[in-house]
Parts: C-alpha cells; structure tokens; sequence
DNA sequence: TTGTAAGCGTTATCAC
DNA sequence: GTGATAACGCTTACAA
C-alpha cells in the first residue's frame, strides 16, 4: 500500500496538517519537528500524491498543448519537437508537467481545447500556432482560460504571447544583401495575411527604404501557401524581363521552389535565403542560408510566460525571441 | 463558480450518487432518472471534473512519456514524433491523456520515471527507447509500475512491447538485392549489443545463407555510433581490397556517411539501403533507399498494449509492427 | 507552534 | 432503483 501524509505523521508523532506545513516550508513550525518530520519522510520515502493536492488546491500543475496534426509540415518542421523540448525544460524547473494532444484536423483543435480546459485536468494551455481570426484564441479569452500562445496574435496586448522579430530578422537579412552589393532583390512570401507574413514583408520594405532602394513590386510575390511548388511559380514569375540579384523567401520551402526554379531557368548566381532553417536546408544545392527562429527558445519562454501568468507574478505578458542567421552558400 | 456533481443532482431532484451512477451507464437505473439526469447534465452543462475523479478511482487516465534529450538524433529522426503522434491518437480514442517529459542527460532518464511513477500522476509509462542492460525498465520491473517499451528488450516475455520484425525486414532487403543479382553485399551496423542491430544483422546473414553466398566478414563493419563519419570510415573499410556491388546498413546516417565515402573513392555503381526513412533519404544524390519502420504505429500500438494491460484486458503482451522498404534510385 | 476538522469533487458501500 | 455517507490524500481555516 502506498505512503500517504498519515503515515508520515504517525511516525513523526504529529497531525497531518504538521506534515503539510513542513512540506510547503511553513516558516511557523520549529526546526526540531521539522527535523523529526523529514526524518520519517525519509525513512518511509513518502512522496506527496499529485492528484490529492491538485484536488485540494484546485491547481494541477499540468499545462496542455495543442498540436495540429499536418502531416507534411509536421515532419518537414523540426519546430514543434523542439518547442516541445523547450517547454519541457522550464516546466521540469518548475516542477510542472504537460500534456499534449495532436488534433485530428484542424477542425478539431478546438475540441481538444475544451475538453482540456473543461475537465479541469490543465491549469493553462499553450498553443504554438497562430491562424488569422484564430477561433481557439477567441475560445480561450471567451472562457477566460489562461493560455499563450507562440506567435503574435491580432489584439496582441490582450494575450500572452511570445514571438520572434519578424520584421528585425529580415530587415536585417535584407540589409546584409544590399551591403554586399545586391540592388534588385525579390521577395516571395506566403499567407499574406498572417502577422508573420506581414512583418517580413515590412522588415523587407523598410531594408530598401533606408538604403535608398526604390520597392519594385514587379519582384514581389505573395503566394498561397507554404508549398514547393508555388514558391517554383513565383520564381518564374520574378524572373520574368527582371533582372534580380538576389531573393528573399519567408519559409525554406518556398525557397526549395525558388531553387527548382531557378534550375529550371538555369539562373546562377542569384543570392537566396530561406527562413525556419529547415533540416533540409543544408542538404540543398547550393545548401541553402536561413533564418533560425530558435524554436526550442520560443517553447521555453512561452512555458515560462504562462507559469509567471499562473502563479501570479507576471512580470511580462510578451517575449522576442532572437533569430539567428545561418549564412550558407546560397547566401 | 464550477458545476459539480451536486449542482447536477439538485437540478435534476436526484442524490450525487445517482448522477454518478448515470454517468458511469449503471444498468440497475431507471430510465426516467436517466433522462433527467441527463437533462440536468445538458441544461448547466456539467463535466466531471477529472482530478476528483482521479483520486477517487485511484486512476489518473494519464500515460508518461520520458524523451531521450540527444539533440542530433532528435532532430534528425522523425520517429519521435511520429511515435508521439500514435500514442496521441489511441490514448485519445480511449480517453486518456499523455504526459511527457524530455530528460535532460541520459542519466536524468531514471530520475523522470521515478518522478512520475511516485508522484502517481501516471497510470502507465512508455519508454520510446531499449538500451542495453536498460536501467529503466529493470526499475519499472523491480517496483512493478505497468509500462510498454518500443523495441524488444532483453527478457522479452515479461515485458510489454511493441517492435518491428527486424530480422525479417533485413532478411528481405538483402534477399530482394540477391534477386537483383547481386552477391558482394556488405554490412555496415552501429551498436552491435542492441536487440534490434542483432536481428538485423541475424536477417542479413540469413539471406545470404538461404542463398548459398558466403559469408565475408572482410565485408562486414560493427561501427559504434550512429554517426555519419564513422559510416563513411567504415565504408572505406569495405571497399579496400574488397569488389562490392551493394552495402546495406542499419540506419539511414551510416548510409549517408556510406555515400560520402563512396564519393570520396569515385566508387559508382554500389547499391545501397538504409534505415527509419528519415526525411533526408530522399534527398541524397542519390536518393537513398531506406525501410521506414511506421513510427506512428509503433506509438500507438505501444498505447494500445499499454492501456489493454492498465484495464485488465490483455489480450497480447507484444506487438509486431510491418516495416515498409521504400525503394529509391540508391536501390 | 501545533492539532482538529472541514472541504476539494468524485466513486463506492451499504442501507432501504 | 435510489439515497446517505464514507472514503480517496491532501490543504487550510479555525482553535487551542
């Protein structure tokens, strides 16, 4: 049978409710019985039942995260188990575990959050994606759950949020080429409506600005989705009576197009780089340069955001996370 | 304010005990009550809370998940992920949830799984991983706390497990090269001890039995890691002195550092196999063929043995999951 | 400083 | 069939 809080106290020759205190450190309780009372702990190796105290305090310490369930992005993206990583690593410091759950589809996302949130079983949920009008957002604020969630949502002051700076990363990949001397650079982005998308764009725009480059948008595409095979499309198209440099992409697979593309063409010498530094990445010919978003970073400042949130000593409701180059031959 | 059991019960003029009995399908019930349990139930829209449950049953419904923290393998793999995905999906067509915890050190792996076996949070653990003279599940034996490992253990009967029928896979791989014509076949493997590098080894050597070729242990390596140089330092091994037409080996890695070194040499013509199907095989020059070992499935059928066992109706201790030979240009 | 006892939201045992 | 009520293992007023 197992160890519980009575047998504890039977030992040390105290109540239960002395047992509790020395367990959560009660500063009013004399050295010589917490002494006798982490001796029978030891001796009977007891260990606090999670599920009791969860009861009793009406907090879990368990936290839920939702994963979507794309196959082809899930795979090709080592994002998400290395968010994963990251948030276990704050949570074990914490002493706070998680749960995850992969949806089916899309659609059910949002049942997977209010089984979660309803049960009881979480005390707050992290979400590593942000859709346009994104309805779990809408849900979580609607109940009132605590959540955060990985990329900058639309009301981003009302929610807890981590991200990286978009705008900063590629402003700066952008002025990189313009400095080695690229004058006409393209820019072939995707789902133009996410902040994401937008930013990049922003951060490409301001670059040409400041360096006195006229924006041409004869050497700008916004695609549809994050797919090879559009990216390939909108390279034909910038290539098109332009004469590019250079081009930049807002996702390593619209780059692996572009390369396709630019094959096809037999176009050489044009400068690339790609974002999400993608496993695949360094395997293209030429291996391709990146932008690492540092996923593992963003999980775990995400992680720490909501536990700040939970136990009440917020000290910030939003986290950059920086990016990091990758210069590689592409570059 | 929370619905709870008693809300339900005064709404619907019945005792807790009763709501409790329709929510669990007690047959001795009579329908009316039901109906207006279940009216009550709809009308505050009443969910059970699972903590109270939980500690009542003296079952968590929660499985433990401990993830081996060796950042290359991770990332390279896509079988954890994957795996997690499997175990998602049963767990949750059975109402259960999954916890999990990356383990900082190989040695932290023991101290997550003592964590959650004492903590009774988990009703079960899945380990993703076999080691030699595995530490972890000789604990789990010695205290007795139900769990299901992927891969094949050394005591295999008095475990739960999940695995690929490594033997046969490699048996047919070097099988379908002999049918090719081929009968210089080298061997590269890495961690000779391991369960499942045994088998394939074993597989490799049937085929050439029941095929009357000679054995050569002249071109045969038993490197010690997974790693892509010792694969390429192992192949320029076999190719001294020695005319290959095909190498298999036992992990798609060691075939990557298998094609460096055959590059280095400008050896052509050398069929070449891995294995996991990791996301780089294709796109090796040449592509690489690899066996996928169907991660996905792995996971849920460990789940699925796992969560027969914790509900006393075992009906198989182990489970044998179809590999897949995926047959690329390097083949 | 420590003990008593109520309470967290369920399930299960025992009556009726 | 249904209702009281104890029990699960812990925390926390309230008392002492």
């Amino acid at each position: 049978m197992r160890i519980t809080i009575k047998d504890v106290a039977r030992e040390a020759n105290v109540a239960t409710s002395t047992v509790s205190r020395v367990l959560s450190d009660n500063p009013r309780i004399s050295e010589e019985t917490k002494e006798r009372v982490h001796e029978a702990i030891k001796k009977l190796n007891y260990k606090p039942n999670a599920i009791a105290r969860s009861l009793a305090n009406n907090k879990t310490r368990i936290l839920g995260v939702v994963l979507p369930n794309e196959a082809d992005e899930l795979l090709a993206n080592p994002f998400f188990i290395n968010a994963m990583k990251g948030m276990s690593l704050y949570a074990q410091s914490k002493n706070y575990y998680i749960t995850y759950a992969f949806s089916k589809h899309q659609d059910s996302e949002i049942d997977n959050i209010k089984e979660l949130t309803s049960s009881n079983l979480v005390d707050g949920i992290i979400l590593l994606r942000v859709r346009d009008q994104d309805q779990n957002i809408k849900y979580l604020k609607k109940i009132g759950f605590p959540f955060v969630v990985v990329g900058r949502p639309e009301h981003a002051n009302e929610v807890l949020w981590v991200d990286n700076n978009n705008f900063q990363a590629m402003y700066k990949v952008v002025n990189k080429l313009i400095q080695k001397g690229h004058k006409k650079i393209g820019f072939v982005g995707a789902i133009e409506n996410l902040n994401m998308s937008k930013d990049r764009f922003k951060g490409y725009k301001k670059a040409l600005e400041m360096n006195q480059i006229p924006y041409d948008e004869n050497i700008v595409a916004h695609i549809n989705e994050f797919k090879e095979n559009e990216g390939q499309v909108a390279c034909n198209q910038l290539l098109k009576n332009n004469e590019l440099s250079a081009i930049v992409t807002t996702d390593d697979l619209i780059a692996f197009g572009v390369i396709k593309g630019l094959k096809e063409k037999k176009v050489r010498n044009i400068s690339l780089v790609g974002f999400n530094n993608t496993q695949l990445a360094e395997y293209q010919k030429p291996p391709l340069a990146s932008v690492d978003i540092n996923a593992d970073k963003l999980g775990y400042q995400a992680t720490k955001l909501l536990i700040e949130n939970l136990e009440g000593n917020e000290k910030n409701r939003h986290y950059i996370v920086e990016t990091q180059f990758i210069e590689r031959e592409s570059f």
